[in-house]
DNA sequence: AATTATTTTTAGGCAAATCTAAAAAAATAA
DNA sequence: TTATTTTTTTAGATTTGCCTAAAAATAATT
């Protein structure tokens, strides 16, 4: 449960979101440079937003370290991150945005507090498991339901996947992906694989089609 | 149409509206402590940011004779106002929030920036005019629909209204209404009124009712 | 191990939006 | 008209989040 009474800026929550995102797949502290280059900010001014945080009980910092999340801080970004793809579904589903536009209103969206607002929402879009891109929508508890799926790039030739969604997700890769009929819930059939650059012929619906080794890794899919 | 490509803040966002919905019904600028007294910030801040709006063109400005919108803060403002507007019918309608309650959330919304977003929320909610309290919905280029109303204090004697609005909207009068089944559509009958307090006895569904002149002075009726 | 390179932190400043306290102008009253 | 009160503005300070430049700590090389 997300029982934080305290306030956040939005930058902070941004911060928090950010070393969630960072934190992901390691179990150390996030490095100041790499928070730097992902909130498109100084070094120097994430030492100041880590100090703020940790002084607010949000990530644990040990000075030439990096900062981790505590559970607090975990939480309230999960609650972000919620918010965040609650926004996406409610703007791809009811209002027909295209999926490489939902990102930057949500981002703007997630900020708004009300916890009567999120609960309403959800129940609205009916209680949604994933964002327009595949990702899970944390629960009112944080609890993230992970789907098993492997990148398209590590499927063996001859096999037939579901696409369930997207590594990267850029306007400029959604819009890329728009253009070769590839979106979630698509059904891919590897045909074969060059050595040289591992890029890839797969079929859609019949339609044969090639995509680059880039391109392959940054679309997950679920095999049938 | 609000054709402004210029960046505001959250804070110049609030103060035009203020200045917009204190100048309503005034021809002369609106002084420094009105604005002071809405926003509930100081005088000295006023006139800073007056200063800034000033030079940005939103309001003409002379010291010590107050502000007034110019033709584009006028248009701003609106454009406020109808997203604020817009978002409280999205709260009431698609998310079934008591009219009380969709204020405060809209305050917050009102500031996310995407004309696309508006233009889709207008359509997704049907272009409705007027939101959850009865007040009118600016439309995309700015125009307001104005409804002849009149406040219930101002009927006469065994007319019968249909309440269209409220004129003050704060939680505490909303909820109120409530408690007596009022609200925009009631049928309401004047029955007679006290003269030495203006109280009026009033029937809704047969019901007979009691208000006070200042409750009764708070909501607007069209006559049938 | 010592030197070089990189990363991180500190120190000092800036802009936005606010505040308090004091000065100036305008409105009101005697 | 002069004195008093109120309103408005200025001046100077504060907070948040950011910046640059320099110093300190850590990591990488030779």
């Amino acid at each position: 449960m997300y029982i934080c009474a305290m306030f956040y800026t939005l930058s902070e929550e941004n911060y928090l979101k950010a070393i969630y995102h960072l934190q992901q797949g390691t179990p150390k502290g996030v490095s100041t440079n790499e928070i730097a280059e992902r909130m498109k900010t100084k070094a120097s001014s994430v030492t100041d937003m880590i100090k703020k945080l940790a002084s607010k009980g949000m990530v644990d910092y040990v000075k030439y370290q990096g900062a981790s999340l505590t559970e607090a801080g975990r939480l309230h970004a999960l609650y972000v991150i919620r918010k965040h793809r609650l926004w996406e579904v409610f703007l791809a589903e009811k209002l027909d945005f295209p999926w490489d536009q939902v990102h930057d209103i949500a981002e703007q969206l997630e900020h708004v507090q009300s916890p009567e607002l999120v609960r309403r929402l959800d129940a609205f879009l009916g209680n949604p498991e994933f964002d327009p891109h595949g990702d899970p929508i944390p629960d009112a508890d944080g609890h993230i339901k992970r789907k098993s799926r492997q990148l398209l790039g590590k499927c063996e030739d001859g096999q037939t996947a579901l696409c369930v969604g997207v590594k990267e997700s850029t306007s400029e890769f959604l819009r890329f992906l728009d253009q070769k009929h590839i979106t979630i819930g698509t059904r891919i059939t590897i045909q074969g694989r060059e050595p040289f650059d591992g890029s890839m012929t797969i079929s859609i619906d019949g339609q044969t089609q090639y995509i680059s080794e880039k391109i392959a890794n940054n679309i997950y899919v679920q095999s049938e």
